[in-house]
This record gives C-alpha cells, sequence and structure tokens, in this order.
RNA sequence: CGCGGAGUGGAGCAGUCCGGUAGCUCGUUGGGCUCAUAACCCAAAGGUCAGGUGGUUCAAAUCCCCUCUCCGCAA
C-alpha cells in the first residue's frame, strides 16, 4: 500500500519512524516549508523533514495544497492512503477524496473532545486527567470525521505538554499502525462521532501564555504545565517578563490573609510562594528575560525579589 | 546584516556611566551553640572579571576595537 504522510512537528515523527520501520511504504513525506526561526532568522527544517532527508524518503514541502500547486503531484505519487499528523494545514476535498482508502488523521485527543489545533495542551490546561489518541477517517470539517481507533492515557498530576506529548506521539504510532493492519485485514469499523463532549481546542496564543493570578493556583498550575516546556508560561515583575518552567500547587483553598493577589509570600527559605485567587503556588524552576533558567531561590539570592513584590 | 538583554569564585547578582585593594546573598569545608536542625554564631577555601595574550593608559572588570557563547522579543 502506497503511503503519503503528510506531517511536520515532533508529534508527527514517532508515527512516521513506527512506519518506516515496519516496513510499509512510504512513496511521500509531505511537510511544511522550512520556517526562519530564533535569533538570526536562520531557516529551519521540521523535524518530519529531518527524519525524512535521513532516510532518504522522498520529500516535497508545498507552499499551498490549492489544486495549482498540488494536485499534480498528488497524482504522480498516487497513494492508497494519505496519514496526516499535526501537518498544520487544511486538506483540501480533492485531497481528502483522492486515495482509495482516504486521509487518516493521527489526532492527540478522544474525539469529539479537544477538536483541533492545540488537543494536548488544551486537555492538560483544563485539569483532564485522561486523553488519548484517535484515528479518524479524515471528511471535510475539522477534526469531524469517523473514528477508526483510539488508544487512552492518563494525564498524572506531574505530567506537563513534554511527558503526555511524548507518551501520545508513541500511542499515535502504535495506533496507526494497527489501523493499517486493520484495512490490510478488511476488519475496520468506522464509528461515527458522539453529539456530545465536543470541545475544540484552539491554538495557543500569547494571551494564553500570561498568567492571571485571579484565577485558583491549581488553574495557574495546569496551565504552567501545559507549556512547559515550550512556549511557556509567564507573568512579569517589574516590567520584566518571567518565564515559569516548574511549579506546585502549595494550596488550593482559600485563606483569609490579607495578602495580594500575585503577591510574593513569607515562605521557607529560598522558596517562592505566590498568592493567587484562590490558593497558593510556588515557583520552583523560572527563567527571567535575558537570562538562563534558574531555581526560584536564586532570585532571592540575587536580590532580584523581596517578599511582598508583586507579579501581575 | 530584524530589535534588545547578558557573560565577574560552585549558583544568583553588585561593581562598568565617573579607570585606582574582587564585593553581596547563598552553597561548600572546618569549628562552635543546641535535645535537635535545613536555624544561629565563628572561621576558611574558592575568581588570569567569556576570549583576543588586541588597543588607550602610570594603572583596565571598568574606556575603544574584534571574536565566541547564552537568553528575551519578533517571525
Amino acid at each position: 500500500m502506497k503511503i503519503m504522510y503528510m506531517g511536520t512537528p515532533d508529534f508527527a515523527v514517532e508515527p512516521l519512524k513506527a512506519l518506516y520501520y515496519s516496513g510499509h511504504e512510504i512513496c511521500s513525506v509531505i511537510t511544511q516549508p522550512d520556517k526562519p526561526k530564533g535569533r538570526g532568522y536562520g531557516l529551519t527544517p521540521p523535524p518530519v523533514k529531518v527524519f525524512a532527508l535521513d532516510n532518504n524518503l522522498e520529500i516535497n514541502q508545498p507552499q499551498s495544497l490549492k489544486k495549482i500547486f498540488f494536485e499534480e503531484y498528488l497524482k504522480k505519487i498516487s497513494p492508497d492512503v494519505i496519514i496526516v499528523a499535526a501537518y498544520g494545514k487544511i486538506l483540501y476535498p480533492y485531497i481528502i477524496n483522492y486515495p482509495k482508502h482516504g486521509c487518516l488523521n493521527i489526532h492527540a485527543s478522544i474525539l469529539p473532545r479537544h477538536r483541533g489545533a492545540a488537543p494536548i495542551q488544551r486537555a492538560i490546561m483544563e485539569g483532564d486527567t485522561k486523553t488519548g489518541v484517535t484515528i479518524m477517517q479524515m471528511d471535510c470539517g475539522i477534526d469531524t470525521g469517523e473514528i477508526l481507533y483510539k488508544l487512552e492515557c492518563d494525564i498524572s498530576e506531574n505530567d506537563n505538554f513534554e511527558t503526555v506529548h511524548n507518551k501520545l506521539s508513541e500511542l499515535g504510532a502504535l495506533a496507526i499502525i494497527e489501523v493499517l493492519n486493520m484495512i490490510n485485514k478488511e476488519t475496520l469499523n468506522p464509528v461515527k462521532q458522539e453529539d456530545y463532549g465536543v470541545s475544540y481546542a484552539s491554538k495557543i496564543e500569547n494571551e494564553d501564555c500570561l498568567i492571571d493570578f485571579n484565577l485558583s493556583s491549581v488553574q495557574i498550575y495546569n496551565q504552567i504545565r501545559a507549556l512547559s516546556p515550550v512556549p511557556l508560561a509567564y507573568t512579569t515583575l517589574n516590567n520584566k517578563k518571567i518565564k515559569i518552567i516548574e511549579a506546585k500547587v502549595i494550596s488550593s483553598i482559600n485563606d483569609d490573609s490579607s495578602y495580594d493577589i500575585g503577591e510574593v509570600l513569607p515562605a521557607p527559605k529560598g522558596k517562592l510562594y505566590v498568592k493567587c485567587l484562590t490558593g497558593i503556588i510556588e515557583f520552583i524552576t523560572i527563567q527571567p528575560e535575558g537570562k538562563r533558567n534558574m531555581k526560584a531561590s536564586d532570585l532571592f539570592n540575587g536580590r532580584y525579589i523581596n517578599n511582598g513584590d508583586k507579579f501581575k
């Protein structure tokens, strides 16, 4: 079966790897064009491209998937199935309907919850304790197709974006291999998505990263871990941006102390406790702008912060 | 050449503008106090101030020039 694989970031690498090493015929890898990234605007290839290059796979990085740019190439490759994992662009119907087995999407949530661009982050942010991957037969809606297969996993208290992301990309790899087996054995059983429990996981924007201390410590903790290690939640102190890498909920109940929201509280030596609307959060590892990662205690040692200072 | 911050004992910083004894908070090591301690007291070790063995100067962490590295923004 000729597979065209469409994917871009790290999440999409594991499934591609699994397909490649299990001997499936990957006749083309489609990924986003290299983008200028970081200081100095160096062109950076997406992770999927790096893997494809290392393994001498056919690569195409179309600027657009519109018919005039892509149809000819699609016909030339004429895949039997297209597998899509976090490609980053909407596929047009002419593409979805082209392969004999259609387009299969590896989605990092249990659909219909968290349809959309950032299912992993949104699941953690909302305090979900379970998530998973869904393999879906793509149709023209956003993550609305029939479910072919799914694998669940837990989100534990200590998970962050990175750990959940890694678990799910491995599950995605297992799941897509299984679905291809089912196709070969003709045991596939597509199921329509439920009508209830639908939610949308919109892309993470800059404002999603700003910490609002007018929330509970648990909500803030979930936000911090959902965005760690990238792009990281942040707050500001004395007009300097501070990213929070690691945090911990110290208290989730409201105390009637007179401290202000966002204020640095008295704490055991070297610990940084901050008052939230409800409860107290400890910042453990942080990164002030222009600086490297550091322990919260370093802020006190360097006279950067004092009890009573306020984050905004 | 996208904009900006930064490199000083093991960590985080001050000192740089205005050149003149290497400083602070912590950690480490040793000792003391204590029923005890991550607390307190005393003492010590540890730095060619990113690099150029660059320029200016009687004298450079500090001023000038070049290089390297790290980080924030933007994309």
